[in-house]
DNA sequence: CTTAATTGTCAAAATTTCGTCAAATTTCGT
DNA sequence: ACGAAATTTGACGAAATTTTGACAATTAAG
């Protein structure tokens, strides 16, 4: 079980990110003070989300403090959107930056995404074989009899998602959701053609389509 | 996969509400007025969470008006607490109660509680078994004996209201409004030809009609 | 039995949705 | 900054569904 530490002053806040990576299956600590925050690290946490914005402490020099002690991913919440601030973040050593307000769907993605990436994390692999053919999680590789088929970030989100989903159907309007975001803009007709890219790889090795259309509704992923 | 139809005028709470929601298997709806939650309706949530201190609305009468219209649980949001409050929420068809500020996994677990409890939606809505005939919501599946049989967007759906009422008659225009929905213009005679397709279908593979004329009245689904 | 009302049938028209393609735009690595 | 890859967009035809309307069959009532 991944150890997350949450750093930010508003217990509010914390308090929802806790209960929510809880249920996601993560192990959360809540800090709400930086000194509370650096006893917490003896928990060996195995990423950070940390608000730069506290009132009382240096959110930026924090997390450099922090870097000395720790390998972990770092990742910031902040309200602060300008690209120097963002730049000053990386250079004092955060992996990467959420601002404000943001969607729980898309924090738990990027934790997702930096605990599967982290090389130092057990390289356990979430695998999912489907006729034949094996879909790597962890690795984002797609493989049929020895070969891989090589997808590109999009589509092996779509992929990742309709396969750990197989059989429900999904519209294209909650696909667009689950896989661009729930805030994300944009025309859910985009799918149609990840979807045929999708489709065309996999009928060229494989010789079958593992994707069904639900005429009228939207996709769903052979079982 | 359970739908709930989050009602709410703060648009950050039920983006939140839905993002957790939906990484916890549920098929979350949000909408952030009465007209939209009236129309999401439509989508047969299985659950409501409702807030009952919503600007423009009076959450309790809005309560009362849906409850006409659904049967499935009906949880309240809300920052007031006194028990005549509660009492009035009870009286106006709430099923529940949950006040503010609330934590996600009071929620979740108060949701799954619901939906447990609610064993008639749960076998109901998501996998009914009726003369041999087994109907799937989650994946729009009918089969018969390993059998699949295929059905259209609109044939699926008139199956969907009939056998989740099985038994009950229903006149061709009130038919028509619950799987065209309510502000739909049309003519209901269309429903006519539905039948038909739907009736040739099944009997085909079945040898059994599962839809009851009810002459000058509508039809029913047999039981 | 006859009639009026209601429902069932059928084929064709109208509409919606989907798959495909090429081109435009964005992103990414060098 | 440049070129390559990925993503997005828009248009179009094809395919499937939905709707329509005319007509036949059935039912209830007198």
């Amino acid at each position: 079980m991944y150890k997350i530490l949450i750093v930010d002053d508003e217990p509010m806040l914390t308090s929802l990110l806790c209960d929510h990576l809880r249920d996601c299956g993560y192990q959360p600590f809540e800090a709400n003070s930086a000194r509370k925050a650096f006893e917490l690290l003896s928990e060996k946490p195995d990423l950070i989300l940390l608000d730069i914005n506290m009132p009382d402490t240096d959110g930026l020099e924090f997390c450099r403090t922090i870097r000395g002690e720790v390998t972990c991913p770092i990742v910031f919440l902040t309200a602060r959107i300008s690209e120097q601030d963002m730049l000053n973040g990386f250079m004092n050593g955060g992996d990467d930056y959420i601002t404000k307000p943001f969607s729980l769907t898309e924090v738990t993605a990027r934790i997702a995404a930096h605990l599967r990436r982290d090389e130092r994390t057990r390289t356990n692999l979430i695998n999912i074989n489907s006729g034949g053919l094996s879909v790597d999680l962890s690795t984002r590789t797609v493989g049929y009899k020895g070969e891989e088929i090589k997808f590109s970030k999009r589509e092996f989100d779509i992929i990742d998602f309709l396969i750990t989903n197989a059989g429900q159907v999904f519209e294209r309007e909650r696909l667009y959701e689950a896989v661009w975001g729930l805030d994300a803009e944009g025309d859910s007709a985009v799918i149609k053609e990840h979807i045929r890219k999708i489709r065309k790889k996999l009928l060229d090795v494989t010789g079958s389509d593992f994707i069904e259309t639900v005429w009228g509704v939207g996709y769903k992923w052979k079982k």
